[in-house]
This record gives structure tokens, C-alpha cells and sequence, in this order.
DNA sequence: TCTTGACTCTGTACTAACTACAAGGTTTAC
DNA sequence: GTAAACCTTGTAGTTAGTACAGAGTCAAGA
């Protein structure tokens, strides 16, 4: 049995984040000592990774509740509920690399309009477009 | 000069999002009509613009501030200071889409593993690679 | 035994960029 | 006159944490 302060430092995982994924439900209230300290077992150790792991996925921590919920009830799922789960994912992140994409080629084309001479910013071309009309 | 409600109508911006630009320093604090009602004129039109364009090509609302900062006194600085504000958005959007790629490639790679078979997810090779040790 | 420092507890407030709502006042239309 | 549609303010919610204050606890050294 370990504090939250050793769960921290095996984990790497902010000491009040680990509060804080209580709070929300990801990690079970921990049983607490005499004194009202939280008491960590190996169990809280391996879900903690599980959600650093899928945080860093850059799952959600609902996407990472969900996942977790058929992990905890795998009789009642499939793993193609698992595999849903992820291919929706990696759907969302396909999607957000296309829109960050069209955005860089936007402001490629704004600011090679402009050759930054030392010039009063007034006449800025890339400034003027974006208070343009239209 | 027109009310908020207008505004919101001709910029098609969130009626509420207008008065928390105006919260955060981006838009200026319009005259009131007797009553209390905020008045717009022309100006605040194109800076609201301005910002809605900025916004949509990912500037930060503190990057937006800098830019409306150095287009009302464009005297004091050049073009150069604006370029080098778009060049810097530039190179953070090109980072996230180079992030979001590897992450991308990360999950590929472990949703390829899973077949989806409908299988109980205890033995989901997804779920088992977010709990493994290393 | 006392004290000091390090730890932990709780609740609360802060971040970004909005959105939403309640309770009240104003304007407009019929 | 009254009802709808607008406007005002303050406040709370969203995501995923981070930070801090004030109080209690624990372990080690003098």
C-alpha cells in the first residue's frame, strides 16, 4: 500500500491530477488509512497507467471511461466494441490533421504575400487580409 | 450603430461571445444608448471580423490581442513583428500536425493487431497493449 | 519529548474560449 | 395594454487538469 505521493512519483502523474481522476471516476475511491490518508494497491497502480497510456493516445477521458468500463465488464463485450472505439479515435484525429492542414496552407499563402521589410505595419499585407471584407 | 443582437446577426458570431470578446480587452467597449444598450458602429464590425478571421485560422485569443495591438499603432512597429507572429502560428500548427501524425501511426499500428472478432474484450490485443507494462 | 520539515487532507479558484441560463429591464408590434 | 422579443447583469458550466490556502499527520533529529 502506497500514498498518493509514492503513486505520483512511480507513475510520474501529477499528485493532484491523481485527485482529480477520482473525482471523476477514472480511478475508485482508494480505501484510506487511521488517519484519512488514500492507501494505493498494485490494482490502482496499473489502472493509473492504463489512463496515463490512453491520455497520451490523446483519448479523451470519456473515451478513456469508455474503455475502460469494457475492460472492467469484458463478459458483457466484444472486442469489436474495443476496436470501434479506436478506430472512431483515429477517425477524429485523421480528421483533425486535414483541418490543421488546410489551415497551414492558408497562412503559407497569407504570409508569403508579405516580405516583412521594415515597413510600418499599417501596410502589412497579411494584416490587410485579415481585416479585409471578404 | 446597431445593437448586440445585430452584431451577432451581420458577423454571425455568438451574441454571448461578443460580450466576452469585450470581457478579454478584444473588442472595445461600445457606447451605451440611454437605457444601457450597447451601440456598435462600422469599426467595431471590422474588428469583429478581424477576429473571427484570426480566430478561424487557430490564432490564440492572446495572439489575436497582439495582432490588433500592433494594427492599432502601426507606427510603432513593422511588418516584420507581423510576420514574425504568422510565422510562429505557423510553426506550432505544423508541430500539432506532426504530433498528431505520430499518434495516429501509434494507434494504426495497435488497432491492426485487433481483428475485432467477436471475442470477449478481456482478451482485446487494444486493451492489452494500454495495460502492459512498458 | 519537542520541534521541524515533509507529507497529506479538504475545498476552492484558476486556466482557454467560449456557451448557457436566470432574473430583471426595455423596446416593438399589435 | 400587453405580449413577444430583445437587452442587461451576474453566474455557472464545459475539458483536463494545476495551484494554493489552511489544517491535520507523520517521521526524524536534538
Amino acid at each position: 500500500m502506497i500514498t498518493r505521493g509514492k503513486l505520483s512519483e512511480q507513475s510520474g502523474c501529477n499528485a493532484e491530477t491523481i485527485r482529480y481522476y477520482e473525482r471523476i471516476g477514472l480511478l475508485p475511491d482508494p480505501p484510506r488509512s487511521e488517519s484519512g490518508y488514500r492507501m494505493y494497491d498494485q490494482e490502482h497502480v496499473s489502472r493509473l497507467r492504463f489512463i496515463q497510456r490512453a491520455r497520451e493516445l490523446g483519448f479523451s477521458a470519456q473515451r478513456v471511461r469508455d474503455l475502460l468500463n469494457l475492460s472492467d465488464r469484458p463478459k458483457q463485450h466484444t472486442r469489436a466494441e474495443v476496436k470501434d472505439l479506436t478506430e472512431a479515435h483515429i477517425q477524429e484525429i485523421s480528421e483533425k490533421i486535414r483541418d490543421l492542414q488546410k489551415l497551414k496552407k492558408r497562412l503559407d499563402a497569407i504570409s508569403s504575400h508579405c516580405d516583412g521589410a521594415m515597413e510600418s505595419a499599417k501596410d502589412c499585407p497579411i494584416l490587410i487580409s485579415l481585416f479585409a471584407e471578404h
